[in-house]
Parts: structure tokens; C-alpha cells; sequence
DNA sequence: TGACGCGATGTATGCGCATACATTGCATTG
DNA sequence: CAATGCAATGTATGCGCATACATCGCGTCA
């Protein structure tokens, strides 16, 4: 399939047109002077043949492609869909095309999905969360590729983060059902082994409880897989431990909790309180609708397309930028009654 | 930022292994005949020297990219986001990359994202659906870039297709409520303007329906987005002309019509029957779980990436593959009382 | 032992483009 | 009218790699 051996070339169009190969660069590029006449006899010749521009050798030549990467965890999570969509209209609007690789959730994977898009020459690269491999960021600083860790927010951090405080973001969760009257909560977390983000919000729980001179036990703690069936199970668990409320790590989770706790007969949120964190737009259509902390992964991909380009286009530096979440209450949560 | 300006190159491998920069290019294509002694001198100083080919001029040379594009209608689609997952993961597992965008269901800028493809010099190229710009048909094959039309299955489409038949897929669901007696069925489509889909999805209820000497007239169907809210507000009018079971486009407007349903004290199946089409994983694990057409997404990312890489490398042609699909019946649906 | 073949490696070229530098032509100025 | 400057365009080069072709060295066989 050598695709690229008939197709026109810039020394064709320049033929076509009556011109050198500058002069049809020249035009492409929008640079220098060029005589309407000439300037539309290459327009003329480049849309009689067809003619595209080879991204490669255009990468060659001017040490840039025009193209962000981005690697995600998966794409089998509305949220970071949604992120990257967002992501990707924007890159696009400024003239920058997506990258993108799944890594699923494994950082060694991770680092070698670094590497092939190093080999690409991305211009720009995002990444999820602040959990990665030293060599990630030491092979991105060698090739000097622009880099953004989103959704989280560390100051400390080692590359410039668009995110917000994963662990933080729990303590207005916390507040809201200890006022209630909770004393009793469990947590459904996301799988926390190589994921900051899950971890840290088992962390905000756990802190913030203590806070209010409450705790979370080990045991209240169930760890799971972004799935309903696998939370179906966890809840009921909980539920023998007697707990009136229960945090998830994420809206799915909490889907599956409510479902569960509606098919074992308790009502919510008069039996028992639930939470979730990303708030889909399902969860707010739901009966009861679900309290749940919203983040804006639309403004997150946005800024981060953003940033990308204007540090690939010399116009700032990478900064990091903390992104607010909100604790949205509706009714899956209400006093304790016990 | 010039990044690759310092970045090292093949010159830098070969002098630091002490050999010429074609013996380094056979080590990493694992081509021609290498000692050993020579083979372990060039992979040791490209770990020293982080070496990274760069893709670029590497696909100047090779006139081949190991790119594969994709362009979808949006990200904000369970469905979508799934199938594309699969997609990468197969693509990358057979040493390919993902290059992503979306067209927004809008079919003139799909074309601009196929001619920027085009650009990126993809090995092979992924649709969704079998409605575009002829121009797109006429770039793909002036530039002989492989592409498959995934999501619709039509013997008469002009490119090859991995998918299913949207029209007969929806035969079953209509079985399905005529031998539970129902004979007022509304519908609830997807936007049918620019997606072939949403529309043979909507052909196919009809003429089944007319197959069983019945008929859905132009009142009993109502196109919206791809959305909850407006289903719900769809579901209203369609009660009020007195149906007894609706068939969704899609398995989000069946949560709808379903919350809806709930919302209005309506009782799902004894009063309305529903049925959705994707079959998302929560439909299973709602209360009362939902009748859907199963569609096999993931398969069909599989099989195009599989079948892309297939014709790239010379092993086969492109060919049209029918997916099945698979009515999966529920809770939402049940006998008419009326 | 000399001719030959083949495995291992090096040299040189071109992929398609952007761009520095050279060239041309023309208007402007004193 | 000659000198000057600038706008418009062309020419030549290199970006980093794969690869055709040339070369070299060594074992093999008659």
C-alpha cells in the first residue's frame, strides 16, 4: 500500500502552477509576499490535484507536528470521555490533532505509550492523575514536550497539573452527611492500587471524618472496579455493618449501591444515605437523584488543549491551575434516622 | 520549542556504537543479517542515549505512518467510547496508533478531518456509519487509504462495512411487541438528519410494522438528541396519544422515557412497555431492567483494527463483515392490556 | 591455492517539505 | 539617469530515516 507514491507532491503543484516549490510553501504557509495572481494560480493547482501537504515531512522539516497526545486510563468512563471530547474539539479549533492511547491504568504501559508519542512528536501531551513513572517525566523533559497531569491538583506535583484536589474535594461530601447526623458511613472506593486519584479520595474521607472526630474503619472500606455488579455486592456488605451512609468513589458505584439497596427494600435516603463523585448527567435524572460531587471535565480537557498550545506556541509556560468541584445535593442523601 | 534538536539521532546511536547508521536502522526494523557483538553494541547505546526513531522522517522514508484514524460522531456516547476503546487497544497491540477525532455529526467537517487524515498519512482509516461526502470516498481511495464504515452493515455501500444492519435489527424488538399485542407503539428516534443510523433504525420499525399490518404514523415518532431530559419530555406527548409500548434509538432515550414513565406513576411493563437499542451495561441493572438490542461494539472495534492492519500489510482485502445483533428481553417489556 | 559465494557492514540517495540565501525586477530618490 | 531599496520569486540545503547498492572479509570448493 505505498499510498503516498502517486499522490501529488509540492514539486507538482509548483509545475501546475507556474511557480517554485517556495512560492507553493509560501501560499500553504501564509508567510511572506505574494502576488494575488500567483498566490492564486497554486490555490487553483493545489485544489485541481488534490493536493495534501505529508504531516511528516512537514514534521521534518520544521521540528513540529501540530498534534497533542493524550493517554487515559480508558475510555469505558463517561467522565474522561467526556474530558477528551473536549480535549479533542479544542486542539482541533486550534489547529492540533489528538493522539490517543489507553493505558489501562497500567504505568508501565503508561511509559511506553510515553515513549511512542515522544516518537510521534507530539507537541504537547496529556496525562490523568499524578501517579506515574519517574522515567515519564524524564524522558518528556528530555524530548521537551509540554505536559499536563489533569484531573488532580498537587502543588507538589512534578509537572503542572489542571485538576482539582481529589482528597479535598470529599471534605464538603463529609460535612454534608456528618451534619446530617452520620456517624456511621462506609466507602465504596475506586481500586486505589495505581490510581492517585481513587486513593486520594479515600484519603479526603477518611481526614475529614477524623476532622469531625469521627473515623472510617478498614473494614468500611470497600475497594472495587468502576462497574455496578461488583458494587451491588459491596453494598450489601456494608449494609450488614450497619453503616447509614455510604460515600462512593465515583457515580457508577453509586448506582450500583442505590440499585441494590432499592432491590434489598431500603429506602433512600430515609434507610440510608448515598453519595457519588463525577455527578453524570444521568445521575441528577435519577429516582431518588444522586447527591454527588460535580467536576467539570469539559472545562478540565478545554484549558488543558489550551495550555498545550500556548506553551508549544511560546506564548506561556505550563502552570498549574486548581479546578473547583461541588458537592451538588439532591436526595439520595437526608438525616440519619438511627 | 525545538524539541528534536537535541534529541539524539540515529548518527549519535551509530557513532556511539561504532557502526554506520544503516547497521543501526537494521537492528530497529530487525532486518538483514546482524552479529550479535554489533546488534548488542547499538541497543545499548540507543538505552544510554534514550534514543527514539522519530516517526516522521521514518514515514518519509517507509511511505507508512503504523497510524490508524478513526472519526466519530462524538465521545459522549457509551457506545461509541467502547467501541473506539477496543479499537485502540487491538491497534496498538498490533503496533499501531490511534489517531481520534470527531465530526459532531457535522458531515462537511468530517470531510476536512478525512483530508487532514489523509495528511497524517494514516495506514487505514475508521467511519462510523455509511453517510458522508462522496469526496470523502473519492480523497480515501485518490490517496489508497485503507478505511471501513463501522456501525451499518449495506452490501450496496460504497466501502467496505464492519456492522450491523440498523433497519432489520429492530425487526425482532417489533416481534417482539406485537406478539405481546401491542398495536399503538410509538418511537422515539434519534436525530435522523445526518445519521443513517437513527434513520434505518427508524425504517425498520416501520416496515415491520407494516410486515404485521400495522403502521406507525409521522405523529407516533419523535426525533431528539441524544439526551434524557428531552426524552422525558418526548415520552409525555407520546402517552398522550395513547401508546402502549415505545421503541427508543437508543438505550439514553429509553432511560428517559423509562423515568419518566416511573415520574408519572405510569407502571413499566403492566401500563407502557419500553425497549432502548445498545444495551449499555447500567440497563441491565436497572429497576425494572431494561429490553434492548445488544450490539456487539467492542467486536466491531476489534475487527476493524484487525481488518485495517490486514489490508495495510498486504494480507487481505477489505470485506464487508455483518455483525449480529441480539434482542435482549427484559423487564420493560410486557403484554398489552389494552 | 585461487576463484567464488555469501554474510556482514558501510556509503550514498531520496522521501516531501520549509527556509536561508541568492536573484531578479521594478519603483523611488537625488 | 544611476544608485538604492525592497518586494517577489527561485535555488539549494537539510530535517532523520530506510534502503539499494557497493564493499569487505572470510570460508569453501575444485
Amino acid at each position: 500500500m505505498k499510498a503516498r507514491r502517486q499522490l501529488p507532491t509540492q514539486t507538482d503543484v509548483a509545475e501546475a502552477a507556474g511557480v517554485s516549490t517556495a512560492t507553493v510553501s509560501r501560499v500553504i504557509n501564509n508567510q511572506g509576499a505574494i502576488t494575488p495572481s500567483a498566490r492564486q494560480r497554486v490555490q487553483e493547482a493545489i485544489e485541481r490535484l488534490n493536493y495534501v501537504p505529508h504531516a511528516g515531512a512537514r514534521a521534518l522539516a520544521m521540528q513540529r507536528t501540530h498534534t497533542l497526545g493524550a493517554i487515559i486510563p480508558t475510555l469505558n468512563n463517561a467522565i474522561f470521555a467526556e474530558g477528551i471530547n473536549a480535549f479533542e474539539r479544542t486542539a482541533q479549533s486550534l489547529g492540533y490533532t489528538l493522539l490517543l492511547s489507553v493505558s489501562q491504568q497500567d504505568l508501565q504501559h503508561e511509559l511506553a505509550l510515553v515513549i511512542k508519542m515522544i516518537e510521534r512528536g507530539v507537541d504537547g501531551l496529556l496525562l490523568v492523575g499524578n501517579m506515574h513513572e519517574e522515567a515519564v517525566f524524564d524522558r518528556l523533559e528530555q524530548a521537551e514536550v509540554s505536559h499536563v497531569c489533569t484531573w488532580a491538583y498537587d502543588p507538589a506535583a512534578r509537572a503542572a497539573n489542571i485538576g482539582f484536589d481529589n482528597a479535598q474535594s470529599m471534605h464538603a461530601v463529609v460535612d454534608h452527611l456528618v451534619t446530617l447526623g452520620h456517624h456511621n458511613v462506609g466507602m465504596l472506593a475506586g481500586q486505589v492500587q495505581h490510581n492517585d486519584r481513587a486513593r486520594d479520595r479515600v484519603v479526603g474521607v477518611r481526614s475529614r471524618l477524623n476532622h469531625h472526630g469521627l473515623s472510617l474503619s478498614e473494614a468500611n472500606i470497600i475497594e472495587l472496579e468502576y462497574a455496578i455488579e461488583p458494587s451491588r455486592v459491596a453494598l450489601r456488605q456494608l449494609l450488614n455493618r450497619g453503616v447509614t451512609a455510604v460515600v462512593c468513589g465515583n457515580d457508577v458505584i453509586a448506582y450500583g449501591a442505590l440499585l441494590e439497596a432499592q432491590t434489598l427494600g431500603r429506602r433512600v435516603p430515609e434507610d440510608l444515605s448515598i453519595t457519588g463523585f463525577d455527578d453524570l448527567s444521568l445521575s441528577a435524572q435519577l429516582n431518588p437523584a444522586l447527591t454527588s460531587v460535580q467536576v467539570n471535565a469539559v472545562a478540565m480537557g478545554k484549558a488543558a488543549a489550551r495550555q498545550l498550545t500556548d506553551a508549544v506556541e511560546g506564548r506561556a509556560d505550563m502552570a498549574s491551575v486548581q479546578m473547583p468541584t461541588q458537592l451538588v445535593v439532591r436526595q439520595t442523601t437526608g438525616p440519619c434516622k438511627r
